[in-house]
DNA sequence: GCTTGACCTTCCCCTAACTGGAGGCCCCAA
DNA sequence: TTGGGGCCTCCAGTTAGGGGAAGGTCAAGC
């Protein structure tokens, strides 16, 4: 398979899966043209990545993930580890996205929107409260 | 007032005020040896910029709120429309965050989490569920 | 056989919003 | 005068790729 075909049945972009092999979290071989030649277990790594990444992991869990994935003696434990630590970090950012958002619904709820200057969200931004 | 001061008056970072002089949020005058000379009026400035980023607008949306703030002849409703599109971007955000959350944690839950290999979080990334 | 267009290659720059560090001035106190 | 801290500029790096240029390759159509 050329990279093309790979991006079509992966849904990654080109782009995105050079730029995996950059950074080497896959291997693809190469065809006497020079043409990336990838095989199933390629595609399937792939797969593999844009669901993790679908899920939020970073590039460098995605490459834990994967050594775990090809490591048949794992423990799940790490695996489950490497995944709470994420969801941790995830609580976290909705957390702060929450925060911002009921604050700045209330300042929303407090302005007119009109063609008046008066405006409690600038006011709350300048300290002015 | 040295960077020095403001930085411990705003909360930013120096390297942040430096930037945001880069990027042309702010003007400080300059001494005569060279060192930025900041008056109340930047430091005002740097906590609003610090207000807004930490609700979490950008620092294109900070510049024009910084504008709009210093506009005399501002209409409140441009403030507020401002205010209403990053808000439903953090409502996004937030929805998107939500949907990995919830499915890491069912995955976090099928998942053993001890010395066996068998773990159901890896088989639904590589796809054979 | 030649051209054309789609596909592939590498390479480099760009993004947001800073952060870290190197190398070098400046200032104040002991 | 020396030392330490504060300040300066400039450069590079961060995430996870995206955009685009310049050029090689391949298969179809004439």
């Amino acid at each position: 398979m050329n990279i093309g075909d790979v991006s079509t049945r992966s849904g990654l972009p080109a782009k995105t899966i050079r730029y995996y092999e950059d950074i080497g979290l896959i291997k693809p071989q190469r065809s006497e043209n020079g043409y990336r030649c990838f095989v199933e277990a390629d595609l399937h790594k792939l797969a593999f990545l844009g669901r993790a990444r679908a899920l939020g992991f970073t590039i460098e869990d995605c490459r834990m993930l994967m050594a775990l994935y090809e490591d048949e003696s794992r423990a799940s434990g790490d695996v489950k580890q490497l995944a709470l630590e994420h969801l941790s970090k995830i609580e976290t950012k909705i957390a702060d996205l929450e925060a911002m958002r009921d604050t700045l619904t209330e300042l929303v709820h407090c302005c007119a929107g009109d063609n008046r200057p008066d405006c409690p969200i600038l006011k709350d931004l300048s300290g002015k409260v």
